[in-house]
DNA sequence: CTCCCGATAT
DNA sequence: ATATCAGGAG
């Protein structure tokens, strides 16, 4: 899985520079998930697991309409539900974790979208990355570092880490960064993998950090 | 570790 | 045909 990374040298003395240079290139970060509050974030970051983003949009546009208080999804019909999210894949899956997760919500959190880490954790479909999202876009608290494929990937190639578990890429990350850059840490490396640093054939000729990469083949 | 799983790029 | 997509549960 993690085979095209053979062995790259700790780069961590030039986090600093790489990352001022990615945030020039992507000065604004926003996520792509379309939504308008708490409940609709966490519902399309449970979604977005193995999919893209276009496709979750594709969904939820229509999703949101039908689906707009916490009671609706937790009365709502399994199979039904799952139908209505089939195209972003693991349906069965995320629809079963959406409906529960519902339901703890209205049983253990006063009808709320929790707001903490240990919370948003109590709910099935929610692990650390999308509770890492919900905590940062819908309440404005950064505890961590959302570590998804792409963080997962560009952190090692840059060797900020050489780690392959994402708790442990968190804290690589948290132990480098300045408490300012974890608000767009995340998402700069996030927009960066999607358009230059992709897992297949990485275009590191347009890429503006090569020169500062221990992976570039440039 | 395996399983969940459709859509898309290569 | 195969790898990968803003992962998480058992």
């Amino acid at each position: 899985m993690d085979r095209e990374i053979p062995l790259v040298p700790d780069n961590t003395a030039n986090f600093e520079r790489i990352f001022e240079l990615l945030r020039k290139e992507y000065p604004n970060a926003a996520p792509a998930l379309h939504f308008k509050n708490p409940l609709e974030l966490l519902v399309a970051t449970i979604l977005s697991a193995q999919c893209t983003d276009r496709q979750v949009n594709q969904v939820t546009q229509k999703l949101f309409r039908e689906y707009r208080t916490i009671e609706d999804y937790a009365s709502a019909d399994l199979t039904e539900f799952g139908r209505d999210i089939y195209s972003t894949g693991f349906y069965h899956q995320k629809a079963k974790h959406i409906i529960a997760s519902a339901h703890i919500m209205l049983t253990e959190f006063e009808g709320q979208v929790p707001y903490t880490m240990e919370g948003l954790l109590r709910l099935p479909g929610v692990g650390r990355k999308t509770a890492n999202i919900v905590l940062s876009r819908a309440f404005g608290k950064i505890e961590g570092i959302a570590v998804d494929t792409h963080v997962k990937r560009l952190s090692r190639r840059l060797g900020f880490t050489q780690e392959t578990n994402p708790e442990k890429i968190e804290q690589d990350l948290m132990a480098i960064a300045k408490r300012k850059e974890l608000e767009t840490l995340s998402m700069t490396l996030i927009l960066h993998g999607r358009k230059v640093c992709v897992a297949r054939k990485p275009m590191c000729e347009m890429c503006v950090v090569n020169e500062l990469c221990p992976s570039s083949r440039v």
